[in-house]
DNA sequence: CTTTTTGCAAAGCGTTTGCATTGAA
DNA sequence: TTCAATGCAAACGCTTTGCAAAAAG
């Protein structure tokens, strides 16, 4: 299949959208552009700086407020962090983690033979799984030094 | 091997902290009787309360300090979380987590198969490997109702 | 016209910092 | 006697809330 043109992608956008019944607002469109080519992990402050720049007007509140809406339908996802400020994870594919255990940064990886993981019999009793995800805690190249 | 007196641990707790250049006092001591028994995640407030039942006087400073001392010289580790306040980790044995997406509680799970998963070949190129975990995203129990 | 969303300001919560005092070694 | 640790208070950063005005359906 080809690449969707950015058309195709904001209409499939609206379409999520109205399928949550959510309004398709200016300031949600522009913050889902952003996130789009945003970094893998930023952070509610990071999109909003980096969508002032065409929405001078736009109020912090409303970009942290649509990003959680996102992750509550699935668009994107809060990713665990080790403290400091909430970061969201765009990329919604089956991906693993590195956790800096000095810097607190997370990088990820790709490794086939972690996504297919079994889960244990049992936690199906008591848990309903949703995402696995392998996370190597150690420290970067950058702490090493 | 017996199971350790209560005065051998804080005998051992007492080395570690010598090995670091700690000195002992008897908050430390206390914070750290507390974490012996307290909740596997956590906050340092759960803590502080603890502990000022003993301590009428120590300050939340204090601990929080502390426990961020402890989790520099490796005795316990500051968890994974969603947002919100930060979580220690008392245990330091090779364990798996549930992160309800929902409400954010963090349940441990232990899985001999998950324990000695493989790393990347080229990972170790760029990052130095401490700790393995599994983490299994989903809908807890209590939130599926 | 109705209901959601926005922007703003204030409040809330958790963490961090500076500093004088205390206490361990 | 020295230097680290403590307690306190203020500052700070991030998140959340309430509410009136604006905008979407």
């Amino acid at each position: 299949m080809q690449q969707p043109t950015e058309k195709e992608i904001i209409d499939e956008f609206i379409q999520i959208c109205q399928g949550h019944l959510l309004k398709i607002t200016p300031q949600r469109v522009a913050i889902y552009k952003e996130l789009l080519i945003s970094d893998k992990h930023p952070t509610a402050d990071a999109i909003y700086q980096a969508v002032k720049k065409e929405y001078p007007n736009i109020s912090f509140d409303t970009v942290n407020r649509t990003l959680l809406k996102f992750a509550e339908i699935g668009l994107l996802e809060v990713v665990e962090i080790f403290g400091g400020a909430k970061r969201f994870d765009t990329d919604v594919r089956n991906h693993h983690h590195l956790h800096c255990m000095r810097c607190g940064k997370i990088q990820d990886f790709m490794h086939g033979g972690y996504d297919n993981l079994a889960v244990p019999e049992d936690i199906h009793n008591y848990f309903q799984v949703k995402r696995k995800r392998v996370v190597l805690k150690g420290i970067c190249k950058a702490c090493s030094k």
